[in-house]
DNA sequence: ATGCATAGTTACCTCCAAGTAAGTAGTTAC
DNA sequence: GTAACTACTTACTTGGAGGTAACTATGCAT
């Protein structure tokens, strides 16, 4: 997907304050990507709730689960009770979901580059 | 620039947090991208102070000062002081400032699209 | 000397994202 | 009956992001 970039000091240049803000609410949190990122590297309906926690350095179970309910809530994942003993539950990326993976692989990519030119100082 | 995306449950697919967390600490907040933004929607060295200021719907003075001057510190935006009477203060995106752009709007375009498929529930 | 412009700074306040620690609930295992 | 596993939930707390409003500095105009 391409997306047109609008030309400098055209008047539709101009950001759309909202959308940019929109996205920053939702993922601009500590967590919200890393998770997202995390689930993506596991096939579909494999990603468990323990294993984030573990996998997810930092994070505690109060945060993920709240993370995750609100990606829930906004069709990014999607959570699935497993039928095992102990009951397990899985998350999964939407195929919507999995539209976040390029631009937090960008961030991610981003960051790891930033470190560099930042030390360069 | 393409960025190869590792296969799902190979090893090293395991996020770098942490490039990922210093890309979400920097840039996490509520105005950085959006001043980014902005600046790039103007020719170099025509973004003055006060211009942003009424343009970002919302920033305060001393938010957009704080801002830009951490945006500085990482060496996204350069700052000038012109010579005019008033004096004036321009901001431009340094050329590594804008390898933000792609992000932002990838960013905002994702949040154009999230506000669609949320009214669809 | 008062007002207006630019480009901030300073002091104070508020709220919430995020952290910590402990508890709950269902089930199995011994 | 108690320990252990998964998947949370609840109560309490705190740091800092962000907001508001007033103030500073400099120069020009009238």
């Amino acid at each position: 997907m391409h997306i047109k970039r609008p030309e400098k000091t055209s008047p539709e240049c101009i950001p759309n304050l909202l959308a940019l803000r929109d996205s920053l609410e939702l993922l601009g949190g500590k967590w919200k990507l890393l998770i997202v990122l995390h689930i993506s590297c596991r096939p579909k309906e494999l990603q468990h709730f323990k294993k984030l926690e573990k996998e997810i350095t930092g994070i505690s179970a109060k945060m993920l689960a709240k993370e995750l309910k609100t990606l829930e809530e906004n069709k990014i994942v999607t959570r699935t009770i497993q039928n095992t003993r102990p009951v397990t539950v899985t998350y999964a990326l939407t195929a919507y979901g999995e539209s976040l993976i390029p631009i937090a692989r960008d961030l991610q990519q981003w960051g790891l580059n930033h470190r560099k030119i930042i030390k360069e100082k």
